[in-house]
DNA sequence: CCGGAACGCC
């Protein structure tokens, strides 16, 4: 039987085999070894199973039981009678029946059996040990187990070598790994194949890909595996794909035959350097190898074509695959938003079972389009199949939950994990940030810095929360910044520009022009943030200097950096400009003007009294004004006494859903200063009979008693004394009032008034 | 025993 695939014949000649009354075991373990790797694998555990129910028990030695096992490839129920057996025939106590039986278990997902039959092993070999070393799903474990295994004396073999280098890899056991790199060297297993391999693809995981290269251009022999370790390394990160890709066009130089792996790790490639020409071409050569229809490099095509932005190409794929798994479902439900659901439901119809990454992609369809309901029966579903702890999948959650403003559901997600990694962390004081529940945000910061190490995107979200509040010190953001360059974050563009729109929020434009001065790199986002700071401090000459410094250093302004130049154009009544720069951004940036362009505007125009224009922009505007477009027009009328467009105004705002007071206010006042008493009444009288309440703004303050750390809320409203301290209080802002006019009387610069705001805060 | 695909935090 030399035959290496099982032909019509070979099976025939079994089955004469298992009709003869045969003593010698080896025939049937000819067939199983025909069988073994074959995808026919199962035929061999049939063949066992006949051959057994025939009671033929003296028939098979310990090759059989070997093999058999083998062709379980870990299905527990087989592998379990098969363990019967080899216990009623007396062949467990067999090296390779013990290690067979420990490895179809580990296969199974029931280790702990595995390790209740390697403690019981009186002499166990270098394949029990890895075989068990294999089974750990914690690399902590597996790295504590090889360390037994030396203490125990046990020399490392290529096997132990590769299976603990892929512990290390998993989980950046960075000091682990280079010692077993080390005595790799030093017992001269780095030619080994295998070995190269895994030490590449270690490397390739710690994201060191020059010392991964090194090791691949060093090896005496590579095989298809080394290539595919290395080009995966490269496309893996999506900063080096160009590099996978040449790579990829030497191997076709060098006339290797790639696989589907390859093909994989190349079209991956393409997805990130989002090359859709190179895409197509090796989608085109896949078809040609025969691999157009493999599941993983159907997978990879469908997620580079949506990468490109062509996602009918990418339905195309996938109806056309033969096969598709949950990776193929789960990529669909990822890059499909809209039909995120119904996707959901039609991978339960093909019963392909969803696993935790599923849930990330759902949870994360129904966080961007605000699917409260559906969110809660998929939050539901996870809790049903067990994925709510998965850490990835309780981060969606946080996140989904936050976006639904409901951060009580959120902070009930993350108190359900034990261990929680700084992304999660991470959720939940982002989703506090955006809710403005900063000292919520601030104290979650503090919490996680003693647990675990803070990363940009930590940083991201707690200084937007400082920024964002006025009621939380300054301090906090200047031990962040301090934190910050310790940890070395400074250099990264989105921390950067985190810090310097805090301190511009906060008024303190000294240290943002500081951290603007020293950044790594000035983005748009940077500029921007100054632009905007600026703008919200009134000051005119500060914005159009920074505009034209960022139009002069070729930094392309966006929709926001427009915003902020226009509205700081219509504070300062700069009309002509202002119109000027609103051209410019639709003409020479193609920047599509949003609502609130259109608002600013129309607030620019009409504070000008330039009624009509105003008129005309609100026409412009895609899909009709919103509220606070016609409220600010409304308000121009009232000013400029136009009746006609006021009413106009003021019948679109009533028709609206939510009922302001300000409508109502507005045109009884617009009315009653045209001498139209009726009209005005009407409108007054209209108010209390719709209920329409006018609404009374409050200022609120956290007082923070440093004696005793407690927090005290505190409200302020218009022409309001009811409170204990009012007199100190309106006699302070009064003199703060007053220094303030001074200072600015004496040309001061604003970032000194916001140091001097803080030192008021002291006094406090 | 080594290589591949989908996802989470600014």
């Amino acid at each position: 039987m030399i035959a290496r695939q099982p032909t019509l014949k070979a099976i025939q000649l079994i089955a004469e085999q298992r009709s003869t009354a045969v003593v010698n075991p080896q025939p049937l373990n000819n067939a199983h070894q025909l069988f073994d790797k074959s995808p026919h694998r199962a035929w061999a555990l049939q063949i066992f199973r006949s051959h057994f129910q025939l009671g033929r028990r003296g028939t098979i030695n310990e090759v059989t039981i070997t093999l058999s096992l083998k062709a379980c490839n870990g299905d527990p129920f087989w592998g379990s009678q098969i363990h019967g057996i080899s216990v009623t025939s007396g062949l467990w106590p067999c090296i390779t029946v013990a290690n067979s039986l420990m490895n179809l278990y580990c296969k199974a997902g029931d280790f702990s059996k595995s390790l209740c039959i390697f403690e019981r092993l009186a002499d166990p070999d270098t394949v029990s040990w890895n075989t068990v070393l294999s089974g750990f799903r914690r690399s902590e474990d597996a790295l504590c187990f090889a360390c037994r295994m030396n203490s125990n004396g046990v020399v490392f073999d290529p096997v132990t070598y590769t299976t603990a280098l892929s512990f290390c890899s998993r989980n950046e056991e960075f000091h682990f790994g280079l010692q077993l790199h080390s005595s790799i060297v030093k017992s001269g297993l780095d030619c080994e194949t295998f070995v190269g391999n895994a030490l590449i693809s270690m490397y390739c995981r710690w994201e060191r890909l020059s010392e991964a290269r090194r090791m691949f251009d060093e090896m005496p022999s590579k095989d298809l595996v080394s290539w595919n370790a290395i080009i995966s390394g490269y496309s893996q990160g999506g900063i080096q794909g160009l590099e996978a890709i040449s790579m990829f066009i030497e191997t076709i130089r060098r006339g290797i035959d790639p696989d589907h792996v390859l093909l994989t790790g190349t079209v991956s490639a393409c997805g990130h350097e989002k090359n859709l020409e190179l895409g197509r071409q090796i989608h085109g050569f896949s078809l040609k190898r025969g691999y157009g229809k493999h599941v993983s490099v159907g997978n990879v095509l469908i997620s580079t074509y949506s990468k490109c932005d062509r996602v009918e190409e990418a339905v195309l794929v996938f109806r056309n695959m033969n096969e598709r798994n949950v990776v193929s479902w789960t990529t669909m439900i990822s890059i499909n938003e809209e039909a995120a659901v119904s996707l959901f439901d039609e991978m339960r119809l093909d019963n392909v079972p969803p696993n935790h990454v599923t849930f990330v992609g759902l949870l994360h369809a129904v966080t961007v389009h605000d699917l409260v309901e559906q969110g809660k029966k998929i939050h539901g579903a996870c809790l049903k199949l067990g994925f709510s702890l998965e850490p990835n999948v309780c981060n969606s959650l946080i996140t989904m939950y936050a976006k639904f403003k409901s951060t009580d559901e959120s902070k009930r997600a993350f108190d359900e994990l034990d261990h929680r990694e700084i992304i999660t962390w991470n959720a939940l004081i982002s989703g506090y940030a955006q809710n403005g529940l900063s000292q919520a945000a601030i104290q979650t910061f503090l919490s996680a810095v003693t647990e675990v190490k803070p990363n940009q995107y930590t940083f991201g979200s707690v200084l937007s929360a400082i920024g964002a509040a006025e009621d939380v010190s300054l301090r906090h953001g200047k031990r962040c910044h301090s934190q910050i360059i310790k940890l070395g974050l400074n250099t990264d563009p989105v921390v950067s520009s985190a810090l310097l729109d805090m301190y511009a929020k906060r008024g303190s434009m000294f240290e943002s022009e500081r951290v603007f001065s020293e950044a790594p790199q000035r983005t748009q986002v940077s500029w921007t943030s100054m632009i905007s700071a600026y703008s919200r401090h009134g000051d005119y000459q500060s914005v159009m200097t920074w505009f034209n410094q960022m139009l002069a250093e070729q930094v392309e302004p966006d929709s926001i950096t427009f915003l902020s130049v226009l509205t700081t154009c219509g504070r300062k009544g700069m009309i002509d400009t202002g119109r000027k720069l609103f051209d410019s951004m639709v003409q020479d940036y193609r920047i599509e003007p949003s609502p609130e362009h259109y608002s600013c505007m129309v607030d620019m125009l009409g504070r000008a009294g330039r009624l009509e224009e105003a008129e005309e922009m609100v026409n412009r505007i895609p899909g009709g004004p919103g509220l606070s477009v016609l409220q600010s027009l409304l308000g121009s009328c009232r000013t400029y006494g136009n009746v006609e467009l006021g009413e106009k105004a003021a019948e679109g705002l009533l028709e609206m859903e939510q009922k302001d007071s300000g409508t109502y206010v507005l045109m009884a006042n617009l009315y009653a200063e045209k001498g139209q008493w009726e009209k005005a009444s009407r409108f007054k009288r209209a108010m209390r009979e719709e209920g329409v309440l006018k609404k009374i703004g409050f200022s609120w303050v956290d007082v923070d008693h440093a004696a005793d750390g407690s927090l005290a809320l505190h409200g302020f409203s218009s022409g309001d004394m009811t409170h204990p301290m009012a007199e100190e209080i309106h006699g302070l802002a009064e003199f703060v009032g007053l220094e303030m006019k001074f200072l600015r009387e004496r040309e001061v610069e604003w970032y000194e008034s916001g140091v001097m705001l803080e030192s008021v805060g002291c006094i406090w």
